[in-house]
DNA sequence: GCAGGCTGACTGAGCGATCAGTCAAGTAGA
DNA sequence: TCTACTTGACTGATCGCTCAGTCAGCCTGC
């Protein structure tokens, strides 16, 4: 037992105890193959205590996502506001570092448990359960709109269709990147580093950036109807 | 036996059968979620055949994975193949549609389970799990090492670390897209469907091309660091 | 000042349900 | 008869959740 990872934060409550625990579990094991049993024991509280707090594993879940998300999207949503405020149009790379930055600086965390929240995301982002598409839609679909009409006011030869999709698009390469997974190291023989999330931002920006552009010039649909009509080689 | 018994697809083994149900039960529910119960229910056979074909449920998901992750991988590899075997080398469109449209082709599926593999897959690709890592790399990190290759051929410009991470950033956007959850017409107000893997195709296969030629460029490192030192506008 | 009622925070014990996995017995085709 | 396949009955472990009850602090009436 590492007695300083269960060593309980000062002037933390027990409530935000349980979350803490909760988000590590969640990530590490995933929704069914956490247990409340375990999720009490990292954070040090009697199992029962859960349940005087939250009224089931569901709910639980829920909250956890609620807390994290409220910080990261109140600070994408100022970040935004703010960008959004002057008279001339940002830049693009503005409002897409804008998006992705708070994950890091709110909703990552360091050491260990860096990305635990990050892997969480992902699982809900990609799954088609009904609870989940219910968490996205009430924690997430609100700033994703704000961020989809965003880019339609910066690059105006973006359709609502485009925008939609890249923005997804952004959000596909966002959440599994942050996930911290050791894939990039291990795919590159130790040159790459997903741990170093400033590292990473300063590709994925200009990445999700031009593939915005792209959609924006409309270049795309020719592309599969030539592989199609022509046969692919 | 009688006819009417019959599993619904004719001519297929209870063994396959077996894994046609654990894919649907997996990606409905998770690992954890899903239970040998269940899937034993779906395949329409008695849960203890599944440990007569199978050590245990680790060895199950496995086997699953392998069965798919080889229908998708060789498909891609001949497709790789035949692109880079000619004098010039392909379009950077190419490559990208060759990664992308065997997931669609092979892995995806149709009716209510299109998109059940691609859950799966998201699931482990956005996992720090020991179990789910030793997956992916015996499963996916050959071809994707490949594609890696394929990527430096195509764009001399495009360093090692930059190509790793542009495949993973494709991968990352391919994987959520998959995995057709909805989402899409949701935030569009029904003008976006996830549903339609042909119309994304062509979203997907510009926007990562367009990416990837960004970071070939170089011009990714600086935009941040004019944040930093700047201060955002 | 202080007794008594009241409430929120918290706990140990244990319930019924369900889990993955085991096993001996049975069946069918070669 | 032999082998591969298939089954129902079963087990110990673990799950989410409930429940009765402890405890400290705070209000209220006298």
């Amino acid at each position: 037992m590492d007695a300083a990872a269960q060593q309980e934060k000062p002037g933390e409550s027990r409530f935000d105890a349980i979350l803490d625990a909760a988000e590590g579990v969640f990530a590490a094991r995933g929704y069914d193959g956490a247990s409340l049993r375990v999720i009490a024991e990292r954070a040090q509280v009697a199992q029962a205590l859960i349940h005087y707090h939250f009224k089931n594993k569901a709910q639980l879940f829920e909250a956890m996502v609620a807390r994290r998300s409220a910080a990261i999207n109140d600070n994408r949503a100022a970040r935004l506001e703010a960008l959004m405020a002057g008279e001339a149009a940002p830049a693009l790379e503005a409002i897409v570092d804008s998006l992705f930055r708070p994950t890091i600086e709110v909703g990552r965390g360091d050491g260990d448990d860096a990305g635990a929240y990050a892997r969480i995301l992902a699982s809900v982002a990609s799954s088609a359960d009904a609870r989940d598409q219910a968490l996205a839609e009430r924690y997430y679909d609100p700033i994703a709109r704000a961020y989809i009409d965003a880019l339609q006011r910066v690059l105006p030869g973006l359709s609502r269709a485009d925008a939609v999709w890249a923005y997804l698009f952004a959000i596909g390469v966002g959440v599994t990147m942050m996930a911290k997974t050791g894939r990039p190291r291990r795919l590159s023989d130790g040159i790459c580093d997903d741990g170093n999330a400033e590292e990473m931002l300063a590709r994925i920006v200009p990445f999700v950036c031009a593939g915005i552009r792209a959609l924006a010039q409309g270049g795309g649909a020719m592309w599969t109807q030539d592989v199609i009509l022509g046969g692919k080689t």
